[in-house]
DNA sequence: TAGATTGTTAATCGATTAACAATC
DNA sequence: TAGATTGTTAATCGATTAACAATC
């Protein structure tokens, strides 16, 4: 693995790309990959895919390519797979179930270990074997284990407060789901996922089509 | 409402934070809004608010700023209210039931009209008044009903074949949440919405503070 | 050697931001 | 009038892409 520079954002959004696309490949395959191909694969522009992948290891070959397992090696240590954090999520919901039952976080380095939810059906119960507890002991809870990341699930009204609580419990990230902008201290970090903001992209690219 | 121009994607997508932000102030407030005032409360430069609005509306007036409902109304018409579609949700998941409880499409100019899912549990349930139908009914249907939307909250491995019905159907944007390329003929729009591919970036400041 | 492939340097492009003039 | 606010024009920034040299 490479000594790294700081990688730039659009870079870092697309190794998660490339890493479940190596990892998608049969096993008994070549032992080689072009970024030719990964390119063409995933419908990007080669020489992106060669800057990315320069990004995170020591590179390729030419004429040869990059060798896959090492790829996958230095694409894993570099989205930190490494060391793993905690997450606690709150709001176990619809999408907050998804969530909890999404297997590939673990690759990107964060497990969510433990979930909170106010609602007396879902308290008690495991979801993916996380278990779901009284959001009463958020802080508490997430204080003891040392949890660093937060996720927020919740319908917007509860969003400022639960973020309050992450914050007060001593999360330094936070991943939020509800459509609010959320005031933190300085030094947290807040990563906005507002399923539907991109929705007018694709009705807007619709109605080009239509006409 | 402004006789538009293109507008850029990154507008596109602040667009609907805009809306919720302005929908989401007390009824018996001023009746004017500023740029500036957006700006300070949606953390964004307040000539780039100044510069979105532009597209979507025909202006503010200086010392005074927008009319609120004026603004709203530009916002809602921009982002297609007035012409909704009719899309098909494939997958009712956890994920997916998650999109089917989600109200606030349908501001953004999309109604799921009606979900499919190969489950024997899902199919004939009603999730938020939406049927669950079969999977096998997909293509007849959505033909039917001359839906122009797909959205495929299904597994990966699954998911081209359910692409590949929803074009054959007469699907012209598809808007995807597996973390999988979709191969699509000319004409049909893909919008690729990877839960978990935003993780990287998050990891990666959480890092840096951690030292 | 020839050709496929890599990596780098420079050009382009799109979006953001800063500076400023216009206006109510 | 003075000041808040708008809108525009130009500068900056970051990311993508094209052209090319290096190498196995």
């Amino acid at each position: 693995m490479k000594t790294q520079g700081p990688i730039s954002i659009a870079t870092l959004k697309r190794l998660p790309l490339y890493l479940s696309y190596l990892k998608a490949l049969p096993k008994d395959g070549p032992l080689n990959i072009s970024a030719t191909s990964i390119a063409m694969a995933l419908d990007l522009n080669e020489v992106q895919v060669r800057k990315d992948l320069a990004s995170v290891g020591d590179g390729g070959r030419p004429k040869i390519g990059y060798l896959t397992e090492e790829l996958i090696s230095d694409l894993e240590d570099c989205l930190g797979c490494r060391d793993c954090h905690d997450a606690a999520l709150v709001g176990a919901g619809n999408l907050g179930k998804a969530l909890l039952c999404c297997g590939e976080f673990g690759r990107y380095g964060m497990e969510i270990a433990v979930a909170f939810d106010e609602s007396e059906s879902n308290i008690g119960t495991t979801i993916n074997n996380k278990h779901v507890l009284s959001a009463d002991k958020l802080e508490e809870l997430c204080s003891r284990m040392k949890i660093r990341i937060g996720i927020i699930t919740v319908p917007d009204y509860a969003a400022q407060d639960v973020c309050d609580a992450l914050v007060r419990a001593g999360v330094l990230a936070i991943w939020n789901f509800a459509p609010v902008k959320l005031k933190v201290p300085k030094g947290v970090v807040v990563l906005d996922e507002h399923i539907g903001s991109s929705l007018p992209v694709l009705l807007n690219h619709l109605a080009e089509t239509i006409g």
